[in-house]
DNA sequence: AGTCTAGCCTGGGAGC
DNA sequence: TGCTCCCAGGCTAGAC
């Protein structure tokens, strides 16, 4: 399930293997995925463009090519590879970039949720999905005040609040549980019921996950791999995600799975009490 | 305006 | 063995 820290493995990994390469043909087999322009006007248009460079908002990635950018977000399954046009393809491939030198960049996803997007080189943030993203995890303009400030305003549960890309970008379903079980915060606190404190607890801990999970290149959980193959290693340091029935490390209490508006949730309920319970 | 829910998809596992 | 059901979950459109 990538994540802000797979998301950006992948940019850093596709960037050494793509930038620099130029576009001879597109294959789309699955036009639901280019959500714009249509799937033909889309290939067309990338014939003859060459990858500059690989930028990541949030979740999505950005490649910056001559004339366009190109928005893709991995969703649950998405993958890149860049191959040789030779190599036999693997399953669930539903959109293929072939090179002139012969190397393709092929992009699979086995429950076909990933979406593309191309928009004219420059005009891409004001895509809408890219435009209502609130503010980068790294970036100074993430402090604790705004995210006080935001949760305040919220009669949403806490988790679900941090999982809207509109406080803070990046953040899924595993490193929010993270983030929680650190600050010692239970998902299902409301919003408005956070304090001072825990905000800038929850405020540094998201900065900390996040960057000690991009130094690890993610977290493999069932299928991440990067555009080089490779898995990730920050599922071996999680605290409570995946770990339901197994005891806390901090104080030997069982984790107990249960659900935030139909997701699944992990949480020490002795370091995470609910005072408020719903 | 803020919040909630269904839908998009398929593979894997549980239960019968 | 083979069937059905449920689960995984980021994001969006539409409803309330």
């Amino acid at each position: 399930m990538p994540e802000l820290p797979e998301v950006e493995t992948v940019r850093r990994t596709l960037l050494e293997l793509a930038a620099g390469k130029t576009i001879a043909s597109v294959d789309v087999r699955w036009p639901k995925m280019i959500k714009q322009p249509e799937a033909d006007a889309f290939r067309d248009a990338l014939i003859g463009e060459t990858i500059q460079s690989i930028d990541r908002r949030g979740k999505f990635l950005i490649f910056q090519l001559d004339h366009y950018a190109l928005i893709s977000h991995l969703r649950m399954e998405g993958k890149f590879s860049v191959n040789h046009s030779s190599d036999p393809e693997a399953p669930h491939t539903h959109v293929v970039f072939t090179f002139t030198d012969n190397t393709e960049l092929r992009y699979r996803d086995v429950r076909k949720f990933g979406t593309m997007h191309l928009t004219a080189k420059g005009t891409e943030h004001e895509l809408a999905s890219l435009r209502v993203l609130g503010p980068e995890p790294f970036d100074e303009r993430f402090t604790a005040e705004h995210l006080y400030e935001k949760l305040q305003k919220t009669s949403r549960q806490v988790k679900t609040a941090l999982l809207d890309q509109i406080i803070v970008t990046g953040l899924g379903n595993i490193y929010v549980d993270e983030v929680l079980f650190r600050s010692r915060v239970h998902p299902h606190r409301l919003g408005r019921t956070i304090t001072k404190n825990e905000a800038r607890d929850i405020h540094q801990h998201t900065i900390s996950v996040l960057a000690e999970a991009v130094e690890r290149g993610g977290s493999t959980i069932r299928t991440y791999v990067n555009s080089q193959g490779q898995k990730g290693t920050f599922q071996e340091v999680l605290n409570v995600y995946g770990r339901a029935g197994e005891a806390c490390v901090e104080c030997g209490a069982e984790i107990v799975k249960t659900k935030t508006g139909g997701r699944g949730t992990h949480v020490c309920l002795h370091c995470q009490p609910l005072e408020h319970p719903l």
